[in-house]
DNA sequence: ACCCGCTAATGAATACAATTCATCATCTGG
DNA sequence: CCAGATGATGAATTGTATTCATTAGCGGGT
């Protein structure tokens, strides 16, 4: 017969303190080991608490990680608005939202993970504050093209919706070719190819005429009336 | 006491044909109950095997779905070539790339669900035939990319596998919204539209000069017949 | 036709993680 | 200092994937 386990000693402690150090427990394991290969268990141990303990402040595991992600997110995004309030230019703001993007899957690439691949693809991701905070960054692209619109620098007929897919789209697949350790990436370098790429469109230009519209018509003008005094019309 | 289960009858079977049932019963499983939520038992009650069965054929259950996405994604692939062979320019081979592929996503919602959650985001994913599968399908993209660079009609500067990522990345993410139900797509209208922002880009074109070659050799002419009456050559 | 071995298929047993719950420990206010 | 109230616990429960000893059917040799 094993003798019972000695119950151990009971600390108490005020909600949020409490659920702030499940919080950064679980972050830490889910970032070690993802999420289906971590344990409640584990992060049970990290935090201090027993398993069971955990459901005392969160429904189930999966509402662990949304919780988790949330905080992240969160706290990541508040100063978005105030850098990018000291960025002028089209090209400039844009660039700046792209790089920021790739730069935070840099540097948080696990966190990253799990947010594309259990929170955005589970059923109920809309109800998710997630969803909101991800609304309201896209959010700021989308008013950024629309300011470059209004400014004429940028084509009026664009799909908005169909931007903001392509450059998230790119900088998450470039993401994954990353993650899946296909060569590493520099947010930099790839920030100015996405903006170039997004702004300029694959289409070779016409060779750009030095000659503004203004000074064509004067030249034609000019032209016409050399012509005129040598006296020699074009056949 | 419960009266032992009367063992029920054996059926003995080709192990391709096995393995064929078991597939066809986990592609339809999956394809309505996702991965995590179809039990194995729901796809040994459909194949008419036992579970235990399955672990003669297969390795685990993720390997089961890795099987049965290649299987499908195998059979679909096979006759774009084919097709593709038909298309001329660049513009059209293109857009026939991205139209097909979304067209994929919306014949098949459940499916790509699972490979682009399930099977992109797994460890081993780069030594899966999918991957394989899928280099290659894109191979064709960048093909087509590069064939317009040598006929001239596209830049030379961009980097190709950025293109790719923008294209992929784009249809992708416009499928989440579609599979989340934010609204839903038209394969058609959008692969229009993606072509369009992938050749043009944002900016606004300035806008085209009514061509002036000719202009310049009127002036070139004129001059030179100034030049004549003046007696005045250039130095 | 019959036996014998070979292997496919089975049903039950195992392993493991999430979730629930009855019980106990600690705090707080009177 | 006592009595609820509530927090925390460890054990029990549940649901699946995975393993395994055992049996059923087939085929080859006599």
């Amino acid at each position: 017969m094993n003798s019972p386990t000695p119950r151990r000693q009971v600390f108490r402690l005020s909600r949020e303190q409490r659920v702030a150090e499940i919080m950064s427990a679980a972050r830490e394991v889910f970032r070690e080991k993802g999420y289906e290969d971590a344990p409640l268990s584990d992060i049970a141990e990290r935090a201090k608490v027993v398993e069971g303990s955990i459901y005392r402040y969160f429904e189930n595991k999966r509402d662990l990680l949304v919780k988790v992600i949330e905080d992240w997110y969160e706290g990541m995004l508040a100063d978005y608005d105030l850098q990018l309030a000291g960025i002028r230019g089209t090209r400039n703001r844009l660039r700046f939202m792209i790089w920021r993007h790739l730069s935070t899957i840099h540097e948080e690439p696990a966190l990253c993970n799990l947010m594309f691949q259990h929170l955005r693809t589970g059923g109920d991701y809309s109800h998710t504050a997630v969803h909101e905070l991800n609304r309201e960054y896209t959010r700021r692209t989308l008013d950024i093209i629309k300011e470059g619109i209004e400014a004429g620098e940028l084509r009026e007929d664009v799909p908005l919706r169909l931007v903001r897919d392509m450059i998230y789209g790119c900088t998450e697949h470039r993401t994954w070719a990353y993650l899946r350790g296909e060569g590493d990436f520099d947010p930099d370098a790839t920030a100015d190819m996405i903006v170039d790429l997004v702004l300029s469109g694959l289409e070779r230009r016409k060779p750009q005429q030095p000659a503004t519209p203004d000074l064509a018509e004067r030249l034609e003008r000019a032209v016409a009336r050399l012509e005129t005094m040598t006296g020699s019309a074009a056949p």
